[in-house]
DNA sequence: CAGCATCCATGACGATACTG
DNA sequence: CAGTATCGTCATGGATGCTG
């Protein structure tokens, strides 16, 4: 199918960074962030991850979200082959969520990530605060120390 | 500070997902994904990965991004502690950004991430192929087989 | 070369109202 | 309960033009 390989990393990797756009748009991180680097899917996978869930426990859970986006995300995972949607026709009707094996990989994947932003994100936080300490607030006021 | 803990993946580890809205906002998870689940800051952290670079010399390797989307994050992660940015008072000016320890470690956490991305995309896009085909285009139109 | 300032389009997201 | 539909807002990000 394709005569040149398109690795991300790989690319990285092997042939030190000089062969061309490769970043162009069709690599595979793009297109996984793409998709998961929304405001609500790696949660929604993250909750799943621990036990299937219905519709309103997960509202429930995020809570910030709103029922839209819930509904939206939800569909979006599904539809990525990342979440599982399973009817039962009771009355009202109930539908659970689940996680598929492909998710729970990415999840696994993610996991590192995530274990990084609990342990590292206050430095984020302080090189920040650091940072805007050096530059002043914005381009306007400076300290006045002279 | 702070009487509680608010563990992203911790929380779902050990105590079970029933203590109600952890997922607020405050989330080390939400925070992270709010920096670099944009559509450049991975792209860029790997190619700092690989090797400092001067800002045409990325701007030409990622291609798609415009340099106000460039400059922008690259600021925002400068700012954030992870890729470092050397002057040099040249004629015209020489400007060479690296990436920090901090910037290689949450590079590594991504890199799982991004292996995973690289494997399994391509069923990702087949489950949405498949999943588009039996739920027709959109609501109107469905396949006609009967 | 390495940017900043401005304008503008898109779409992500939230709020609200309604449905089976 | 589990959504869909619609509207408005705001941030993201691209295009363009200017600067030191």
């Amino acid at each position: 199918m394709q005569d040149g390989t398109f690795s991300t990393s790989g690319y990285l990797h092997e042939t030190g960074a000089s062969r061309g756009n490769v970043y162009a748009g069709n690599c595979p991180t793009r297109q996984l962030l793409d998709r998961i680097g929304d405001k609500w899917s790696v949660l929604i996978l993250l909750l799943l991850g621990a036990e299937d869930m219905r519709f309103n426990r997960l509202k429930r859970q995020i809570d910030g979200i709103s029922q839209k986006m819930l509904s939206q995300t939800l569909r979006s995972l599904e539809r990525d082959g990342l979440v599982t949607r399973a009817v039962e026709s009771t009355m009202p009707v109930t539908v659970t969520y689940g996680i598929t094996p492909l998710g729970r990989e990415l999840l696994a994947a993610l996991r590192f990530m995530i274990d990084w932003a609990e342990t590292r994100i206050e430095d984020v936080a302080a090189a920040q605060v650091d940072y805007e300490r050096r530059n002043g607030c914005a381009n306007g006021c400076q300290v006045r120390d002279g």
